[in-house]
DNA sequence: TTGTAAGCGTTATCAA
DNA sequence: TTGATAACGCTTACAA
């Protein structure tokens, strides 16, 4: 049961296990013969080198980690974040990169990094402390190759990956107080997290700025059980806001659910706009602000990617558009054309 | 910027080092001054153990591996994984154990084992070709901590987490049967894949035992566009079948959509029942067979953990139910309670 | 073109 | 209770 070490390819050729080394290595100055004959046998005894001890003299390990600062269940309950893995592993997968995965609410990623598990890093930008924040920049400083998955608080140099969510805000907003809206209703995310308040206040100067106002504002926490809970708490205060603005879609699914057993019709009676545009979204036919999740994953990976091959790389801003579907009702006026995918060079 | 070592920690304080190292991982023979003395060191210089040198002398990293053998897009667009991978991680996160991850056609486990980058294992089992199936079983013989999620072509004595598919798949033939339907149109996976191919085997038999007739089959991808397609052939067959049954949910959520904008009403006019309960099943009302997806999930990375300590630990089958909710019309007669949960022993 | 030998940072054995 | 010292399996000058 054993592993088959360099040693023992080289013992059962009589050379110096350094000459084996070689020989699988391609390395130039070796004699095609030798390195054939290292090779076959090496296939056929199944050597594979440790990965251990190649990473303890290389200095490094290839993988690269992946921590959501979230629990598993939250994680993968919110296909934001299945979509956002699904661009971080396509990536991955294509550069033959491993992927340390972890899902936890403390997450270990700078122990990942200084235990030398890891040589790079996607990290989650916004609910970074200033302080985790400082921590990755010296990392980053000292050859980790680290990316950034939304802007942190405050302006950082690690390449970052973000979104700019005006456009898609504003065109939702237009298109609802062109279809006759004027008093909407506000669910928000978690209200101590900085980029859900950053997300409301966004809805609210685009409400305004399309002639219409808040008039209700209930607060969730991200999740479609908090949605639907937000529903029914405006639900009581009674129909004054018929056009329901959320912080996400799931928040919104949630809610589509709670509207529909309190008898009220989606759009007819209430228009319902989400953000994000995950998976479902499409399915229940929900109108949404889109942004490009996946694109945000694939993205950040090649940043890592090319950090770890030395080279520097940009981060960058993606785009947000407004996906109609059935859950506001059509504006008498045609609609604009939505505009899609990467704007503008960014850090 | 190099990392502080044990030999740094050793020569500051002028002992050797490997009182350092004992004192750090608290050896039972080492004075509480010492101890002290070097952990408030350690702690002051941020020193890190290297993980690659310390699995070199440990003979193991502490890593599981986790590979999926489908591309990312595919795992990720698809709940079931996603679900899959929440109860997996769940799990590794409460053990602390770092999860290795790969997406991919081709997955690179065996090597990963051999190259001991992880001690442990998670694998799909239905779908491991026989030859896999043995060099797995090798490497468990060889100290690897390998679990396997779902049943593989021929019996193994790997521990597998499994599901019964027949209780969830009777009850809803059942069903449909009590309801008034006759005659079933029946939407299977890849007719190449053996489960599938069981699983539709499965669904004809309960179809017959309850006194309907499988009057059309047509063959999906397990995708959602898949599932449009399927449904579309369907229509074209003419309004034979009443109730379409699905080898998952993903093709029939596709099905919901083209069913819909056919403007051929659901329960009405066709009954549609799909088979997962991935949580957009929910969303959506689909009637479906629940299988405990992220319990096997779990339950696979308690049989890799426990593995990794030592302990055997059995496989387990899992059951299944049906889930109503409004993509079938309701029976006249009263609803049974659902059976969850666990079943027998296996392997 | 190949061999020798030092080193990567830990852990573990054996003495002291 | 602590210190030397030899592994662990691989890479890489430096020699030959």
């Amino acid at each position: 049961m054993k592993a088959v070490t360099l040693q023992d390819l080289a013992d059962t050729l009589g050379v110096a296990r350094s000459t084996v080394s070689r020989a699988l290595r391609d390395d130039p100055q070796i004699s095609p013969d030798t390195r054939r004959h290292v090779r076959r046998l090496a296939r056929d005894l199944g050597y594979h080198p440790n990965a251990a001890a190649r990473a303890l003299t290389r200095r490094h390990s290839g993988v690269v980690g992946v921590a959501l600062p979230r629990s598993a269940p939250f994680v993968f309950a919110n296909p934001y974040f299945a979509t956002l893995l699904e661009g971080i592993a396509s990536v991955a997968e294509d550069a033959g990169v491993p992927i340390l995965f972890s899902a936890s609410p403390s997450p270990d990623y700078e122990r990942w990094l200084r235990e030398g598990r890891v040589d790079g890093l996607i990290a989650l930008g916004y609910g970074l402390h200033a302080h985790d924040l400082a921590r990755l920049e010296v990392l980053a400083g000292g050859s980790a190759a680290i990316a950034l998955v939304g802007a942190p608080a405050r302006v950082t140099e690690l390449p970052t990956v973000t979104v700019d969510e005006a456009p898609g805000i504003a065109a939702a907003c237009d298109r609802l107080a062109d279809a006759g809206h004027r008093d909407v209703a506000l669910v928000t995310g978690p209200v101590n997290a900085a980029y859900a308040r950053a997300r409301a206040d966004m809805w609210r100067a685009s409400t305004e700025a399309a002639g219409m106002a808040v008039v209700d504002t209930a607060h969730g926490d991200d999740t479609q059980a908090g949605g639907a809970a937000a529903a029914r708490r405006l639900l009581e205060l009674g129909p004054v806001a018929d056009a329901w603005l959320f912080g996400n879609d799931a928040m919104a699914f949630g809610a589509l659910g709670a509207l529909q057993t309190a008898g009220v019709r989606v759009p007819t009676d209430v228009a319902v706009v989400g953000f994000d545009d995950v998976p479902p979204a499409a399915l229940l036919g929900l109108t949404t602000v889109h942004q490009p999740i996946r694109a945000l994953g694939e993205h950040a990976m090649r940043l890592v990617v090319a950090a770890l091959r030395g080279d520097p790389a940009p981060g960058h801003a993606f785009s947000t558009h407004l996906e109609e579907r059935r859950t506001t009702r059509s504006a008498p006026s045609a609609p604009a054309v939505p505009s899609h995918g990467a704007t503008e060079d960014v850090t």
